[in-house]
DNA sequence: CTGAAAGCGCTTACAG
DNA sequence: CTGAAAGCGCTTACAG
């Protein structure tokens, strides 16, 4: 594999001259670079990517992430993921700085200044539905500052960076999907979301009920919403299947599900076939025990990984990430590859 | 984060001093050694990756990689892993051989001593299940040679560096746990075969019967072969079905799906439940056309990477992989998520 | 048992 | 517009 120095030495110019052409940095006499280009073309010139590596130190640059604060153990899975790639990336001498916010459009917006004002290089965040922080964080895209959404995503975004991530209309689809095969087709489904206004379960749900619009004994009975808390989670399950005898399905849009299985639980002889997202301890049990049929996942700490990859991946080669979505794989798990 | 030569500066001895001691080199006072050992501790030393790769190019290492000539596309996306990852570390100074042989041992053999005789410093084998071949590669894996077995492994084998694949016997499980969830627990199930002796079929039935003895309703009516051949499999999936017209449930473990779902389609109001392996193009089609329900997919491109990337990490860092067996996802696809 | 030097491929900062 | 030098962290080969 040839390097710049041989390059160098072929087309008679410095080592110098060829890091310029390669790298676009102007500046340089028409007739060389072309020579330059030729024989880089010709012997399929590839940057040494360690070689690249060692020399970001010099660099000194900083990622921020905001994190959302919260017992929900599906973020300390993306904060593993983060934590351990900023271990991997320390080593190259890459710092990281995490932050963990309150669910709150204003605390979000103090944390995205507060890092700026340390001179981060880079942003990951997992946005707030809100229109300030939209307007922030397309200004920041604007003057070319990286941003990675994790996890869940602006509205309508058009990510100048990256967004990192689930299909969330594809998982409503798979989810409805699963429950097509369950059920043979046929089935009273009720639904229990976490937030009417969080976009990730309203899009889970828009693609769930878009694949059963060509199911016409699939119906979507009611819908309740549970703050992602177990115990409204309990309530809110609990008083939906009481007011509605003929649901015998149930769809899981997000937490709560804790509370949403002892909720069914409670109803010895009735048949309820569900469907859930994520695997956090609580819904592996569920679907250990039978309550779950299958739950559908979307790795977590793979997520947080990629988010910061995604970042060196830029701060080393210099390249954007070619697609400015990238999709995390739609697993779905049962009983014999829960524990996998 | 610290670097060798702080670690020398702080001990007060040389840099080689301090690289020996890190690395296990012998040869070192031990008063000398435990000091900068305690610095390093102290510190938190971690190698910088990017210097180690640098280095390995010096070293001009061969990797020798043997696989299974075929048609079959599947052989063709564990080859699309190997070459990718080939290509990265040809940056990096490493050279990646790979031949592709036909499905017999004496090939197998044969080719294993014409890249030992080409000095190869690691091998990557899908290895026939071959008394002889199966001596070979302990033999090697004795003298410390380091053998990454890929996709298939030899039987019983405590691999002394790794196994990169499935987990066969988990995913003939996993298809009996889909099989339970669109049946209802009640079918009579044909299973279509590739090979009664090749490992993996086996075991995926194993896993698949393992998994069904708490189910009594599930019932294996019948096992046939097809030889992974699409003219076979026709044959014997049709013949069985006619033998069997109480058959509703169909197990495919390995490759001729577009024949078995031929026959399938030939029964034009029998309605025949089926569940199959990986997602090559026609299998893709059946799961779009409905005629196959899920399929179980292996990663077979991440299988290819991950064979070479665990010998790059050995050679870089100089540790064997944590784990003697890496399994790759066990990943369950029905049409909304085929073509993720 | 220890150290000085050279080099892996790359980028930066400076000199001209 | 071009080049020489220094340095990123690591390992190797040699000298003592």
């Amino acid at each position: 594999m040839v390097t710049q120095s041989k390059i160098a030495e072929l087309a008679g110019v410095s080592r110098s001259t060829v890091e310029r052409v390669l790298n676009n940095r102007g500046g340089v006499n028409d007739a060389t670079k072309d020579k330059v280009l030729e024989i880089a073309k010709l012997l399929d010139y590839h940057p040494n990517r360690a070689g690249q590596t060692l020399v970001i130190r010099q660099k000194k640059l900083t990622i921020g992430c905001i994190l959302i604060e919260s017992d929900n153990l599906f973020y300390a899975e993306l904060n593993k993921g983060i934590e351990e790639k900023a271990f991997e990336f320390q080593t190259y001498g890459l710092t990281v700085l995490v932050r963990k916010v309150p669910f709150t459009a204003a605390d979000q917006i103090r944390e995205i200044d507060s890092l700026l004002s340390e001179n981060i290089n880079a942003l990951v965040i997992q946005p707030i539905v809100n229109e300030p922080i939209t307007e922030k964080l397309k200004a920041l895209e604007a003057q070319g500052f990286p941003v990675v959404t994790m996890n869940t995503d602006i509205p309508d975004h058009n990510s100048q960076f990256c967004y990192v991530g689930n299909d969330f209309h594809l998982c409503g689809m798979t989810a409805a999907n699963i429950m097509l095969l369950v059920t043979g087709g046929k089935c009273n489904v009720g639904v229990v979301t976490g937030f009417s206004n969080a976009k990730s379960h309203y899009d889970r749900i828009e693609g769930f009920k878009d694949f059963i619009k060509n199911y016409p004994d699939m119906k979507v009975i009611d819908t309740v919403e549970n703050q992602d808390d177990d115990l409204e989670s309990y309530y809110v399950t609990k008083t939906m299947l009481e007011k509605h005898p003929e649901i015998d399905a149930l769809f899981l849009v997000a937490g709560g599900v804790h509370g949403a299985g002892k909720a069914i639980k409670s109803f010895k002889n009735r048949n309820i076939r569900t469907i859930s997202f994520d695997d956090m301890p609580e819904t592996k049990n569920l679907v250990r025990d039978g309550t779950i049929l299958a739950t559908i996942c979307q790795q977590p700490i793979r997520q947080g990984k990629m988010a910061l990859s995604v970042l060196f991946d830029y701060f080393v080669e210099g390249k954007k990430p070619e697609n400015n979505r990238i999709y995390t794989d739609i697993q779905i798990k049962v009983r014999a590859n829960i524990d996998q």
